[in-house]
DNA sequence: GCTTTATGGTCTATATAACGCTCATTTTTA
DNA sequence: TAAAAATGAGCGTTATATAGACCATAAAGC
């Protein structure tokens, strides 16, 4: 990804790195312990916190989990339900798409 | 990241990536051209569709929002008010975290 | 006050993600 | 059926994210 980042991914990811923020303090967790917990490093979870969106969406995702930021507003049992919903919901659709092209607005 | 993902992590990028391809093939829209209007690979995006936890959060959101599925079930406007809302948040919470430690867990 | 801890930042080495390409297969359209 | 397009997967190269150390500052506990 050389390429700039949209206006909605950016603010997307200061949310979500704020929101991880916000809830790490709220519950007197120390960075160091949250990195730990998340097998990742101090400097990683300082950048996750920051919003930048070279991060792995893994890392966010289990930093998330630890200081209770639910992605999707969902549990993990809420989660599992979706999953299944939408592996269904695949195996209904057509495997490969090809259709007539419409000119399509990136500026979102 | 070394260590192995939680459960939940694994499951969270399934269902995204389950939900940003059923996104994808219902508009549409071949995987070059998502690829191409994201500005990454065609690899990324099939890694991005398999729910790969390595994959960058921004190349992530990027496609998400070409093909329509939004995170924290926000539109932009809404996203940015909550972007204000954590940040008003912020300046009130205490800027280090010194508590006493109680035995968290980790097995979400 | 002093001590301890948390945080933010920088730097380097290393691991690996991402790209670009190729090929084989499958699916859709003509 | 044939042609064209989409997909899936593998591979070598390049780019870079990450870890881990460091230091300085700030905040919290004593």
């Amino acid at each position: 990804m050389t390429r700039p980042y949209s206006r909605y991914s950016r603010n997307a990811g200061a949310l979500l790195g704020g929101l991880i923020r916000a809830a790490r303090t709220e519950r007197g967790l120390s960075a160091r312990e949250v990195a730990e917990r998340a097998g990742i490093s101090r400097g990683l979870l300082q950048r996750i916190e920051k919003g930048k969106l070279t991060c792995a969406i893994g890392a966010v995702f289990e930093v998330a989990a630890i200081v209770g930021v639910r992605l999707f507003d969902a549990d993990e049992s809420t989660l599992a339900r979706h999953l299944n919903q939408t592996r269904d919901k695949l195996t209904l659709l057509p495997k490969s798409v090809r259709k007539k092209r419409k000119t399509a607005r990136d500026d979102f």
